[in-house]
RNA sequence: UGCCCGAUAGUAUAAUGGUAGUACGACAGAUUUUGGUUCUGUUUGUCGAGGUUCGAAUCCUCGUCGGGCAACCA
């Protein structure tokens, strides 16, 4: 009963109250929708609200979704694309119904044309681009029409025919609608249909040398396909009418289409354009630098499908423009990141230990994996008289509310014991070398009896068991909230610290066994995943997240 | 200057003529063998002016502001 009145409690966004109004009115007895990329890129994170909503839709009113790639102009598509597309979405966990291509229509739309043709609603025209822009009008400005719109069907059908055999060059002739001219929309005022270029398409090799617009190929390959509700971005409103406009002239089936608001990210841009540029002009590595964006850059970086998910279900769906915090999105992958990572310890910058009154050579300490599951594993790890911690972790002179180590300072080593610092050893030029410890037999972790309590608990290696590791740590790509916005070239305000490497950190020795697909939290730093590149020889850890860190916080403060 | 979208805390997102709520963030506190997690509390909002109504974030009018539209791109 609880249960119900929560899911009913869960509002529905502005799509899913259309798709229920249309099955409950008995528009459609079940809904289909398309996912359509463009193979010209590999996909972001603003894609996976695309996909969430298409995918999501159908899964929650038992419907189909096809995987639908928009492949009508050769020379920017790429089969190496369409191979990172479908990985992406297996990635996330969606399925499709069917792998489709716009092109697989190629000779329907080619059909579609002479329709329209037939009916004096298309005319090949040879004007150039130029001219064509110009007649074309303003927004405040009326286009006219120019002598080829009086071209007469058996002409049209013709030369149509001819723009498909070949007999012309690129730009020399294309074939339009012929709608309206003075129409307020632009979109409407005579838009090409369809265009020569001789370039050799991904999938139908040579065979065409004539390629739809994207007007003239999506609303028809929605209506082949009998999609329901096509869902597209705001900027495609504009183009609404047009896409009403063919379906109704060529009496196919009335796929609709809505609009909502793309995602955009603060301190990131969302354009595959300018993707392509940072990849191209080498300020990543490549298309799944864990830095970027995409959907393969985050699952590199070590973003689970859960969290990117759980993002996009939180973000919501409007049709308001919007700039969602980066915050939320590091708040679904701790989130998720918190229940599942391997509690691990590694020293990224040392100081060495010595415990001065340990007369062992080394014991194993017992440690949980993971504090939130309650049936958790342990591992061992060993402990010796010189052990690492972090640098930052003991100051000579320490500030108030300093938890960690500082000379007669006792903190807990994780899992270990209660150490006292007693000396600071310095070299000649003034730098600590090492501190000198003590620590409390009685105090071991799980067995204490030392009745002492202490503020600090601080991660550590012993140092002969240690196995080092490369770590990469990524901050955001950019300066500003808002790049595209910024004046200028948005390369400008690329972040130059977004890569940080230590070249050998200090990893508990179990680390030496750490999986691809396993999950770590290294104690008190934040979550990170092995990178595709490590190996037995180079281990390569990609820091996913930090911890919050409300020290670091404190600290800024002052 | 034409047409089309849109406007609710810092950021998102609900409330569908009837108590402006939720999440993230921020701030404060409790718990803690991670300055993590968890828990509690606090803070801040209906773009403006009119109108309709017993009652308006919601309906109407006029403004204001933001975004989009003039590729042989999608």
């Amino acid at each position: 009963m609880a249960e119900v009145k929560k899911e009913e409690e869960k509002s529905l966004n502005f799509l899913e109250e259309i798709v229920e109004q249309d099955l409950q009115s008995g528009k459609y007895e079940s809904i289909r929708t398309r996912f359509p990329p463009e193979p010209n890129g590999y996909l972001h994170i603003g894609h996976s609200k695309s996909i969430c909503l298409n995918f999501g839709l159908a899964l929650k009113y038992g419907g189909k979704t096809n995987l639908r790639f928009d492949d009508t102009n050769p020379t920017t598509e790429e089969t190496e694309y369409v191979d990172s597309i479908k990985d992406d979405i297996r990635w996330l966990g969606f399925e499709w119904a069917n792998e489709l291509y716009a092109s697989d229509y190629f000779e329907n739309l080619y059909e579609f044309a002479v329709k329209l043709i037939k009916k004096g609603l298309a005319y090949v025209d040879d004007s150039n681009s130029e001219e064509i822009a110009k007649q074309k009008g303003t927004p405040t400005e009326a286009g006219i029409r120019n002598k080829f719109a009086e071209r007469t069907v058996e002409e049209n059908l013709q030369l149509f025919s001819e723009m498909r055999e070949g007999k012309f060059k690129d730009g020399e002739k294309v074939l339009r609608a012929k709608i309206d001219m003075t129409s307020p929309n632009m979109h409407m005022r005579d838009p090409i249909i369809y265009r020569i270029k001789h370039a050799h398409h991904h999938r139908t090799g040579d065979k065409w040398c004539i390629y739809p617009m994207y007007d003239f190929a999506h609303g028809q390959s929605d209506s082949i396909e009998n999609i329901t509700h096509s869902i597209c971005t705001l900027e495609f409103i504009p183009h609404r009418p047009l896409y009403d406009w063919f379906i109704n002239e060529l009496e196919i089936f009335p796929s609709r289409q809505y609009e909502f608001a793309r995602l955009n990210l603060n301190y990131t841009v969302m354009s595959k354009r300018k993707l392509l540029q940072l990849v191209n002009e080498k300020f990543v590595t490549s298309w799944d630098d864990p830095r970027m964006p995409t959907i393969s850059g985050y699952r590199r970086r070590g973003y689970t499908p859960e969290s990117i998910k759980n993002f996009a279900d939180k973000i919501g769906v409007q049709k308001r423009e919007n700039l969602i915090d980066l915050s939320l999105l590091e708040f679904c992958i701790r989130e998720h990141l918190n229940k599942i990572a391997m509690r691990k310890m590694v020293v990224f910058d040392p100081l060495k230990v010595v415990i001065t009154n340990y007369t062992d050579d080394h014991e194993l300490v017992k440690s949980e994996d993971n504090p939130e599951d309650d049936n958790t594993s342990h591992r061992e790890i060993p402990f010796s008289a010189e052990l690492y911690i972090e640098k930052e972790d003991f100051m000579e002179n320490p500030p108030k509310k300093f938890f960690r180590l500082a000379p007669g300072q006792k903190v807990r080593l994780k899992s270990a014991y209660i150490i006292q610092c007693n000396e600071v050893v310095k070299d000649e030029a003034g730098n600590i070398t090492e501190v000198r410890c003590t620590y409390i037999p009685e105090s071991k972790s799980g067995a204490d009896t030392s009745g002492l309590k202490v503020q600090g608990t601080l991660q550590w290696v012993s140092i002969k068991h240690a196995i080092t590791a490369e770590i990469c740590l990524y901050d955001r790509l950019f300066r500003v909230e808002d790049p595209s916005n910024e004046e200028g070239d948005f390369k400008n305000y690329i972040n130059p610290d977004s890569l940080q490497v230590i070249k050998s950190a200090f990893c508990e020795p179990s680390l030496k066994n750490a999986k691809f697909d396993q999950r770590y939290q290294f104690m008190r730093k934040g979550y990170f995943c092995l990178d595709k590149t490590s190996s037995e020889e180079k281990i390569v850890f990609n820091r996913t997240v930090t911890l919050k860190d409300t020290w670091a916080k404190e600290q800024k403060k002052v």
